[in-house]
DNA sequence: AGCCAGGCTCTCG
DNA sequence: CGAGAGCATGGC
């Protein structure tokens, strides 16, 4: 980039500057926050979370920088530790960084009044006293969660989770680090330039290319600043976004929930989510997206998000156990 | 082998 | 309006 204005401290000019302390609001597990983010695999799109450290590519003023996190003390005390890795990152860009970082682990997010809350619900309150700590992670951008959920539309989590990580493999902006290859999530440009029948190798439908394209092409309007969108009411944000090819309310749920960390969002389109709340609420009984959401506003009120969250993070942790893979962490 | 999977749009009664 | 077809990959 250019000149910095003022020296400020420590850093050198490029490479590894010295790492910078961070607050969360406890309780906060870095551990099942992390861990939920990559559907406990050590890569889920562009986040990783291996041996005990969270990293992810972020572009701050346009140049990406690897950050990594992690954690000591516990999770009542939580002391979290960034290092940020990139040419020129200036006190400035370390702030944004920081911010950023804070933003996509829900850092200041606090859960003591969702723990109360559903203290006592049969399922949810252990739900919460298993993942104590778990705040709801965040996707880096409202482009990246739209693009990420298209992507996931009506097929499985196995399925989709192959072709996210081809899209960001392939389409993504590589950071090499110390040997290590990293990806920050396409930018619009990327998926515009790459051409229909290169993204349809990737694995997607003729039609979900068609959408993804078009919803690159508004992030490239500028049509989804995180800054803009966040200053919308939830009805407003469902408006704005079903209004684009693509995106129903499923979608647009999944949005208020993972790229805007509303605490009242709920997809209640979610055919996991159903079968989950007819297995622990309704005896095994179906239940539909009416009911579901019904129910989830009149138990959950105001919570919705939070709940969940915990019971996405419920299934994810179950199915692990299941294959005799859910490692015990900090 | 065939059917379903963390939806959505388009088409047709 | 409500219902149905079609879509891509991966697992059972």
């Amino acid at each position: 980039m250019m000149a910095l204005p003022h020296a400020g401290g420590a850093q050198t000019e490029s490479g590894m500057d010295s790492p910078i302390g961070l607050k969360a609001t406890p309780p906060f597990s870095l551990h099942l926050t992390a861990s939920h983010q990559t559907y406990y695999q050590r890569e889920f799109g562009a986040d990783r979370y291996d041996g005990g450290v969270y990293s992810r590519v972020l572009v701050i003023d346009d140049a990406p920088c690897l950050a990594r996190v992690s954690a000591h003390g516990s999770p009542d005390a939580p002391g979290l530790r960034l290092e940020l890795a990139g040419d020129g990152v200036s006190p400035q860009k370390r702030a944004l960084a920081a911010r950023e970082v804070a933003r996509i682990l829900s850092l200041d997010v606090s859960l003591g009044p969702f723990y109360e809350a559903v203290q006592n619900d049969p399922f949810l309150g252990e739900a919460t006293r298993q993942m104590y700590g778990l705040h709801p992670p965040q996707t880096g951008s409202v482009y990246e969660a739209l693009v990420m959920a298209i992507i996931g539309q009506q097929i499985s989590g196995v399925a989709a989770r192959s072709i996210r990580a081809r899209v960001v493999r392939e389409l993504g902006t590589p950071f090499v680090m110390e040997g290590q290859e990293h990806f920050a999530f396409p930018r619009p440009e990327a998926l515009l330039q790459a051409g229909q029948e290169k993204l349809r190798s990737l694995g997607l439908s003729g039609r979900k290319v068609e959408y993804i394209q078009g919803i690159a092409g508004k992030a490239l309007e500028g049509a989804l600043e995180q800054q803009q969108i966040s200053e919308m009411g939830n009805d407003e944000v469902v408006e704005a976004l079903t209004s684009i090819r693509g995106v129903g309310q499923w979608t647009a749920q999944w949005v208020l929930l993972r790229a805007l960390g509303r605490a009242d969002a709920f997809p209640g389109g979610d055919l996991v989510l159903q079968r989950l709340i007819g297995e622990m609420y309704f005896g095994g009984r179906a239940v539909g997206e009416k009911e579901a959401v019904a129910f989830a506003r009149e138990r959950w009120a105001g919570y919705t998000g939070f709940a969940t969250t915990y019971l996405f993070a419920y299934i994810r942790r179950r199915a692990l156990q299941e294959r005799g893979e859910l490692v015990q962490g900090a």
